[in-house]
DNA sequence: TGTACATCAGTGAACGCGCGTTCACTGATGTAC
DNA sequence: TGTACATCAGTGAACGCGCGTTCACTGATGTAC
């Protein structure tokens, strides 16, 4: 067998863990600017002065939440955004996608919706370099559309930006929904698939006149 | 004359603006969540205690700036949208304004943006209630415009969140580029611009076919 | 395999500090006559 | 206009509390031989 995690290495990150779970889950009902590194400890149930062994501070703890939240995402967005079946199977896809998501990570989505304005330098700025990779990656799959073939730049990186705008909004959206209030899921889903097609079809008119 | 307001009342009222005005300058920095009522007194130079002459808590404070940033804003929304000129004209004004409220009131753009999803449930909630007050307000202008006449209230209302969470984004991207870089802020611009074109392009073709 | 030493994740006491809130107060402004 | 009383915006002392950070520590895990 390979090199096995060290017993000591693996509660260590066992602990870690657990105090990015907590904030996450105290990150519900305030903000990063307000959480306190007591009030993370107390939650895992470890000395406060443990925090100091993971993290310099709770922005820095912010921090790795982003890297949690949008680093494993790049993969999932690529795919949704590249073109493969006709335009209303992609968008209901993308549609249904967001709202899976939502509903599988609340809470991620919830600190991402609320620090990407948030109080916190460098919680803002990893949230920032991030998007921007989004923007850049969903910018580099609608350059290899046919209906965008020979678009400038400007205008892919333009379009891009809509569609990560558009995809921020209906996240959040469904997170301020319950997901046991079905008719107003419908009326979001509606909403955003109808926000979609508008799109397309300004897409598809884009050099034609 | 009519009723002049008393020295008292006069005096208390600048009192509370001065809180007010204190508290945004304090929250270009932090988070609603985390100001501190001392903190504001503090700024302002009267006794802690003067707090509560005005104000529950910050939460009552931060709704009565959401007040403050918004409820003035509805006119200007109104006749931004309304049909005028040609399309490339409107679009122009529309971006020329959001630039200009921006360097004209930063501070409450910033807090809008920032408490929007932030943590404090009452000041999330007026925030809330006035942009669904301009959404439903930008839906009766584009009522009236002859591109869109005959269409549904959901496609209304579809559009109408399109543009304002356009709006919403492109201010927050100018918040984000100081004035004085005039190349950033022109780009911004023009990514704005080519965004409302795509989406005039799609409203002109809804339907069309 | 066993032993002696090094490492280091987590502890617990202690610190100084600023917080929100209470309370009885003061003195300028307002009102009734 | 003057007087006597009521109102109330702002004061200042006091409270108990939880905060972030420091420090020397402990004892299980890791390592060298």
């Amino acid at each position: 067998m390979s090199h096995t995690l060290g017993i000591r290495q693996a509660q260590k990150q066992k602990t870690r863990q657990a105090l990015l779970d907590a904030a996450l889950r105290l990150l519900e009902e305030q903000s990063l600017s307000s959480l306190g590194l007591r009030e993370v400890t107390r939650a895992v149930g470890v000395a406060p002065t443990a925090f100091y062994r993971h993290f310099r501070s709770t922005a820095d703890l912010g921090v790795a939440l982003v890297e949690e939240a949008l680093g494993s995402l790049h993969a999932m967005i690529r795919t949704t955004v590249s073109p493969s079946g006709d335009s209303e199977e992609r968008i209901d896809r993308a549609v249904k996608l967001i709202a899976r998501h939502v509903d599988e990570h609340p809470a991620h989505v919830r600190f991402i919706a609320r620090e990407r304005h948030g109080g916190v330098q460098p919680v803002r700025e990893a949230i920032g370099d991030q998007l921007a990779r989004f923007t850049e990656e969903v910018r580099a799959e609608l350059a290899k559309d046919p209906v965008s073939a020979g678009w400038s730049d400007e205008d892919l990186m333009m379009l891009a930006h809509l569609y990560v705008d558009q995809m921020l909004s209906t996240a959040s959206l469904f997170l301020e929904t319950p997901a046991e209030d079905g008719e107003e899921r419908a009326r979001v889903a509606d909403l955003a698939r109808r926000q979609l097609r508008l799109i397309s079809l300004g897409r598809r008119h884009w050099n034609a006149e």
